[in-house]
DNA sequence: GACTCGTGGGC
DNA sequence: TGCCCAAGAGT
């Protein structure tokens, strides 16, 4: 790498982003005020998830709860059934507690400085320096999964991620502006979502292509150089669908640890072998369907066998929620698929 | 630093 | 189809 060439990519980039800007439901259109609360609320449903998954929950969730004070009031077991299928589950946890947080703390408003963002729930080093940006307009370096692709090429920086950060940063740290900070946070965005992509890089339409030390060796789609990933196990287990006159037996998950805090069917641990049903909740007529449920997560995938059964016995290990208002319960997508199984009966 | 922690889409 | 990837944070 040349870390030593000079690269103006502020200005081109600002630029090109006042061309290209993508219109977003959280943001402020040229002129306007950004919203903190959405620019906020945005930022952690976007963490390692899609823009087309986020734009209707995020529709969902402003109407339901539009401002800080409003989500601080919400019970949290509403937070996290709103929640449920976006993943990394532990962000709803944060996102409520950090709106309390800012309503007892910090008067109902959100601090506006890259440190003061930095000590509350959820926000790490990219959240509380892309609100401190976009939010309040501070000049922060703003790194994410983006900003690591288009700095890793323009500097053509060969260091595998994760240790490269380190570069990366020091490198995006020398083109970051300090003026019309979110803007230009969003342009990388912008630019790494639509023309600096992973695969297949759209060089011919970068207005930084004339800079790009990866273009020039001919290989942009080199960088970043990534370490290669350890191999995922396999991992089984038995769901159950215990149901009671039109009702079906509903756990909720321990807060930490996978899944944690959320509404669940009854499983036992996964493990490298199938359990069978070992863990059930009750003494029943179980019957394993034939089908199975496949999930993947990041770390490992997931085979379930799913058993079924009725029963006249009330329990109280958990809650009997009514089947004909499942959807409503905020199943974690893995447990929604199992529950679709169970009631097809399809086996 | 190395793990854990979800899900849906693209190729 | 299986793998990679996505506006990362917490431990």
């Amino acid at each position: 790498m040349d870390a030593k060439r000079a690269i103006t990519a502020a200005k081109p980039l600002l630029h090109w982003y006042d061309r290209h800007r993508r219109a977003l439901p959280w943001r402020a259109l040229p002129g306007e005020t950004p919203d903190p609360y959405r620019v906020w609320l945005s930022e952690v449903m976007l963490q390692q998830t899609t823009v087309a998954t986020v734009r209707p929950r995020f529709a969902t969730w402003v109407a339901r709860w539009p401002s800080f004070a409003d989500l601080a009031a919400a019970d949290e077991a509403d937070v996290m059934a709103a929640w449920a299928g976006l993943g990394y589950y532990a962000r709803a946890r944060n996102l409520l507690a950090a709106a309390r947080a800012i309503a007892a703390k910090h008067g109902g408003q959100l601090p506006d400085t890259e440190e003061a963002l930095r000590a509350l729930p959820g926000f790490g080093d990219y959240t509380a320096a892309a609100v401190a940006a976009i939010a309040f307009g501070r000049r922060a370096v703003v790194v994410d999964a983006n900003v690591e692709r288009v700095v890793a090429r323009l500097f053509a920086i060969d260091a595998p991620l994760p240790g490269g950060r380190r570069a990366i940063r020091a490198a995006a740290a020398t083109i970051t502006p300090e003026k019309r900070a979110g803007d230009y946070a969003q342009a990388m965005m912008d630019l790494g979502s639509a023309v600096c992509t992973s695969r297949k890089p759209r060089c011919l339409l970068c207005p930084l292509a004339d800079q790009c030390g990866a273009l020039a060796l001919g290989t942009p789609e080199a960088f970043p150089v990534k370490k290669p990933k350890a191999v995922r196990p396999h991992r089984y287990g038995t769901i159950f669908w215990l149901e009671r006159d039109g009702h079906v037996l509903l756990v909720r998950r321990p807060d930490k640890g996978l899944l944690g805090g959320m509404r669940a069917l009854p499983t036992g641990p996964w493990e490298l072998a199938p359990p069978g049903l070992r863990d059930a909740p009750a003494e029943a007529a179980w019957r394993v369907l034939e089908r199975r449920v496949e999930h993947g997560f990041t770390h490992f995938t997931l085979d379930l066998d799913v058993a079924v059964a009725d029963t006249e016995r009330a329990t109280n290990l958990g809650e009997w929620w009514p089947v004909a208002t499942l959807d409503e319960a905020g199943l974690p997508t893995l447990f929604a698929k199992a529950a679709a199984l169970a009631r097809s009966r399809q086996a």
